[in-house]
RNA sequence: GCGCCCGUAGCUCAAUUGGAUAGAGCAUCUGGCUUCGAACCAGAGGGUCGGGAGUUCGAAUCUCUCCGGGCGCACCA
């Protein structure tokens, strides 16, 4: 905890407030997350009244503003179970939270809500506390402290260029990375990249034969794309193409040492291109483990679910029913393939007892979009009851699903000649776009400035056009909705950025350092407004972060950045008295250091001091 | 055929997982720049939450049933 050391008065006031507050009831300071701190007191109530052993859950949530900061809609559902008037309850709850009164206003209301309204004092006092992105994790870092997450996500197949079906994965995978590791956990960034496909096959037999030099020298992952392209329809057209294809796979996975350097240099290739991309969107992977990794791993997959009965031949093929299943009893989860050939449930497979092995892991996440969900549910069945059945632990296993990206005609989005789009080309077009745009505003700034402010706006409107969605969801890409940079897009929060910095910049003030000291509590309704917002960052964090969902945190910002913008508008912040300047600059400069930390973790830059 | 997901304002999307009068943006209309950046703000209109039935203090959310759309379902990953 910090404290203004310069505080006026009043903040002396408050910190003795805050020593009594303290030395009567611990609960009675303000914690990062106050949904959990009021979630605390309405345990320590409802004890007193006997509810828990009866199974009273104080539902602490944030409510509408209209209501107040936060609810509690406990009494409503145990009334309800216990036969009791929830009115009645609720008020003998309210009785005992009569410390609580310091910081917040306590109402009942309709039928049983609990209402709690922070006072402008206890606002203020949470703003002093929480000053910078530091302190502001270290509020959040008790969450998770202590577990290992592994976030699978991205995971392109090598040889090929990552396009627009690539994108979600990517963006939400590196945005929940992010949240794990604000909320105190180890996560592990673990790429599973295709790199064992049957594509190797073709692909080699064109590059002996078709490799264009050149185009390999100005652009390997094209001439790679353009070789596959050329084996697999010669291959279709010529049987004996064929052969001479598959041929050239056996070799390959006979360690064969020629198709093993050509193999090796796509790949290294392919993750050099990729690196490209995911230097743009803030990503760095701790491991690279893919298919091909785990080739000499599926033999113990086999062995183990063999032996103990879970895995059966079918068909000649190596198969996982699970009779209790409505579907699955029927529908195989296939684990080797009738020619003894791994396909991806057993690098899956292989993958998950690595992880737990190596890794310990407590959970893992895969970023992987909907149309897997029957694999991954299979998957997840299989890896369930093979661990129990070795007495290992089970991580946590959440398919972490998510929609198709669509164009404007509802289908998935392609180029007009029916292709998908490049990532590359995405998000070259993104921050080509923002360039216009910022040069149509700014006319006057220098070029290379104009340049900086579009790769930083280009990109974070197509990340964050991705993460103010719901993921479970197809979303329509528009450039018009995108770039056109209103409404809740990452150019309306960037806005929000640029304006704060510059009315430091105006007033001669580091925004690191604002002199804020001897600030008074927020007092306007624009003020007020704008801090009841702040202190509810937390939330907003745990919400995305317990649900794998992003746009909670996303929409909370777009949120904020509005009630920042109304502040603005009514309220001036350079004003000639000294506890009113401070106290707007406290809340900017609050503003500035939540928007910051919530886009750094969508993953989205925000250094631009002016756009 | 079996199963999963989806259907909310003209359009694109929310709704803290069963809570209070279903909210935003775009588009339309009205007002606001000699005052810290108007990529902004204030306000207005716009809804049988696909239809119907049920569960209960309370349903966009849960159950059933229709109607529409997307996606999976034996050797590609």
């Amino acid at each position: 905890m910090q404290l203004d050391p310069f505080a006026g008065h009043h903040g002396a006031k408050i910190l003795l407030a805050q020593c009594q507050a303290r030395f009567l009831n611990p609960l009675m300071d303000l914690p990062f997350n106050i949904a959990n701190h009021l979630d605390a007191a309405l345990r320590v109530a409802a004890g007193k009244l006997s509810l828990l052993e009866r199974g009273f859950q104080p539902e602490v949530r944030v409510a509408d503003p209209a209501n107040g900061d936060f609810q509690a809609n406990g009494a409503l559902a145990f009334a309800k179970r216990e036969k009791q008037n929830p009115r009645a309850l609720a008020q003998q709850i309210v009785d005992l939270l009569g410390d609580l009164s310091a910081d917040f206003e306590l109402t009942l209301a309709g039928p049983g809500f609990i209402n709690f309204r922070l006072k402008p004092d206890a606002l203020l006092r949470w703003l002093q506390i929480y000053d910078s992105e530091q302190h502001l994790q270290s509020g959040a870092a008790s969450a998770r402290r202590g577990q290992t997450w592994i976030v699978d996500y991205s995971s392109p197949n090598t040889a090929k260029q990552m396009h627009v079906g690539h994108l979600r994965s990517a963006v939400i995978g590196e945005a929940l990375c992010r949240l794990l590791v604000f909320s105190g956990a180890k996560v592990i960034r673990d790429n599973h990249i295709g790199d064992w496909g049957t594509q190797f096959g073709k692909l080699i037999w064109a590059y002996k034969r078709h490799l264009d030099p050149a185009a390999l020298a100005a652009d390997p992952l094209e001439e790679f794309e353009r070789l596959y392209k050329f084996g697999n329809h010669a291959a279709e057209a010529d049987p004996a193409v064929l052969t001479q294809a598959q041929q050239e796979l056996v070799q390959l996975q006979g360690g064969d040492a020629t198709n093993l350097a050509i193999w090796q240099k796509i790949n290294d290739v392919s993750l050099a291109a990729f690196q490209v991309i995911y230097d743009q969107l803030g990503i760095k992977f701790d491991y690279t483990l893919g298919e091909s990794f785990y080739n000499d791993k599926v033999a113990r997959v086999y062995q183990e679910l063999t032996a103990s009965g879970l895995a059966t031949e079918s068909q000649g093929a190596l198969v996982v029913f699970h009779p209790e299943h409505p579907r699955f009893k029927t529908q195989p989860f296939l684990i080797r393939k009738k020619d003894g050939a791994a396909n991806y449930a057993s690098s899956d497979l292989a993958t998950a007892l690595y992880r737990s092995e190596n890794f310990q892991a407590d959970g893992v996440a895969y970023v992987i979009d909907f149309r897997q969900s029957d694999h991954m549910d299979q998957l997840f069945l299989t890896t369930k009851k093979w661990f129990e059945q070795t007495r290992r632990p089970l991580p946590q296993l959440e398919h972490v699903d998510f929609g198709t990206v669509l164009g404007e005609d509802n289908k998935p989005l392609k180029t007009r000649n029916g292709e998908n789009i490049r990532l590359k080309d995405l998000l070259h077009e993104a921050r080509e776009r923002a360039f216009q745009l910022v040069s149509s505003k700014n006319p006057d700034f220098p070029e290379a400035e104009r340049r900086a402010i579009a790769d930083v706006v280009g990109v974070a409107s197509v990340q964050y056009a991705d993460l103010s969605q719901n993921r479970s969801s197809d979303y329509v890409f528009t450039w018009e909705k995108m770039i056109s940079l209103e409404g809740n897009t990452a150019a309306y929060l960037l806005y929000a950025v640029a304006r704060i910095r510059s009315i430091f910049r105006k007033a001669g003030f580091d925004p690191a350092q604002p002199p804020v000291s001897g600030a008074t509590a927020p007092a306007t309704a624009a003020e007020i407004m704008l801090a009841r917002k702040l202190v509810k960052f937390s939330d907003a964090v745990q919400l995305a972060t317990n649900n794998l969902r992003p746009h909670f945190l996303s929409l909370y910002l777009y949120e904020l950045a509005g009630d920042y913008s109304s502040f603005y508008a009514a309220d001036k912040v350079i004003v000639d008295d000294p506890a009113l300047r401070a106290r707007r600059l406290l809340l900017c400069h609050r503003t500035l250091t939540v928007l910051e930390t919530g886009l750094h973790l969508l993953g989205l830059r925000t250094d631009l001091a002016r756009m």
